[in-house]
DNA sequence: GTCGGCTGTGAAGATCCTGTGACCATTTGC
DNA sequence: GCAAATGGTCACAGGATCTTCACAGCCGAC
């Protein structure tokens, strides 16, 4: 199983709002050059990809937890159908698009109806190689909705996406929308220092205007609500001239260790703007009918 | 805008529960060819499908219902892209089919990149649309899965989607269409909180407008029933400022537990087997590679 | 230690959101 | 065609939330 890994490590959580529109994929293909003009392509645009010189197994491709999978079917050989279904049935969230040579109609459509999403005929633009990806990616996460993402645990605070809300033991913290949205955005920052300037801008989508006391206003209505439910424990540390920084801090003196909160990789897997928009379409041309 | 209608009422349901290999689909084309084959398939298949010589606007292609639509670029004019954009923006369920002749790769890429699901370019085979039009619906269904049977409880309520209809303690709660598909998306969430958007576009299947209250009123109406059957528990939540969760609660003091809906397994499990299968393929000679 | 600026705090509107009942349009059943 | 059922809109009222403001306390600089 030959494979080169391009990628880096996990994908960067760019906030509870944060929308990252990068992808993991996989091509499992031969023809290096076309492999090797798509994987300059992906790299711009900051996908991590990895290449498959031959056919892997479904389970293998499961632990890769990829977004989708660009396969050329002359790799795969006489199999290449049931292992196409097999992969489909074991991996129904993959988004599959085949790559590969010349077909017939009839090969086309088993490969559809066995699971692919997508078939492309090559020789292809890699562009559109890209293009059909985000499409069926975009149309396979839409449904899923929210972030999947396993709770957040700091001290003994739960911060649970799905619900829009904070916990401890489980007990809701009751916390209104912006101070929910605060505490997540400050528990995704993992102990980091936020400046008002960006809180607000996150939490508000516009600019802070000077003087504005907004961002303290909610801080601390966070830290009546959490001092609260939770009164041996500090959360929210204020840097003078800064901002606010998250961390959960146990009272007790025996163990007075500071616990930055502890985010799954998943967190912040939203999609907006994930296509590379305008500025890419410039490169070619794109007349009307 | 001329118009010839080989459907029969309303669709199988779009909603959560909507179970059913028919599809309702239009096709924008004015290639009578293409058409009359087309619909031909399309008949023998069982679905639902109405031909459109021109363009609509988006909002009439709303009231269709549609699972799907497959459309030709070259009939809308300078227009296609300004209409492909809104239509995608208004309708983000709809699977969107471009079946056009020749194209630039630029063109192919503008249109995914604007929500198109898929492009295929003519001439082209009939079957091969049809599979890539069950490709593209298939991506997007999988998560509302089929429930199949496996009736949902929560508190005393029981969820019998092979009824469409709620019950207490045997006696039905008497739901509306729109009453039960938001019940049945409501329990489906398993205690997750879902925005009013979310909820929406669910139910109605295009983004909502700013200002519609559809779904706070049905909130309502569903309260009502639900109190009325069962007045000692508590099922739905209000988030405000984000949407609704769907929770037992009971309201006696000794047990106030919350008990989410409980699902079988089974739910949101992927939907094989909805395709017509292999015996088409035996139509075409499939060869390996 | 003093001073200016920054932050914490409480409270008072202003604003936004939801619950509700009434009303109208459309569909369905008779 | 009529009546009932259903779906959807509207305006209003009450409540929850957000924003602003003034003041007090704290921090760091000199």
């Amino acid at each position: 199983m030959t494979e080169s890994i391009t990628a880096r490590d996990e994908a960067a959580p760019s906030g509870p709002g944060g929308a990252s529109s990068a992808l993991r994929i996989a091509v499992l293909d031969r023809d290096s050059g076309f492999i090797q003009v798509l994987s300059k392509r992906l790299d711009r645009l900051g996908w991590e990809h990895r290449v498959l010189a031959s056919p892997v197994p479904a389970d293998a491709v499961v632990s890769m937890r990829l977004s989708a999978l660009v396969v050329d079917l002359a790799v795969l050989g006489p199999q290449a159908w049931e292992w196409l279904e097999r992969l489909c049935g074991a991996l129904p969230d993959l988004g599959i698009v085949v790559c590969t040579g010349p077909s017939t109609v009839a090969q086309r459509v088993r490969g559809l109806r066995l699971g692919a999403d997508d078939w492309i005929t090559k020789p292809c633009h890699p562009e559109e190689v890209i293009a059909r990806v985000q499409s069926v990616v975009r149309r396979r996460r839409r449904p899923s909705g929210r972030t999947e993402a396993k709770p957040v645990m700091a001290g003994e605070v739960e911060i649970r996406s799905d619900r829009f809300q904070a916990f401890v033991g489980g007990e809701s913290l009751d916390l209104t929308r912006r101070e929910f949205e605060l505490i997540e955005l400050l528990a995704a920052a993992e102990g980091r220092v936020l400046e008002r300037e960006e809180i607000y801008s996150r939490l508000w989508g516009y600019t802070m205007v000077r003087g504005d006391r907004s961002v303290d206003v909610f801080v601390r209505k966070l830290r009546q609500k959490l001092e609260k439910a939770s009164p041996r424990w500090r959360y929210i540390h204020t840097h003078f001239g800064i901002g606010y920084r998250f961390a959960a801090e146990s009272l007790d003196v025996d163990q007075d260790v500071e616990v930055p909160a502890a985010l799954p990789p998943e967190w912040a897997a939203g999609d907006e703007g994930q296509l590379a928009g305008p500025q890419q379409d410039r490169e070619l041309t794109t007349d009307a009918f």
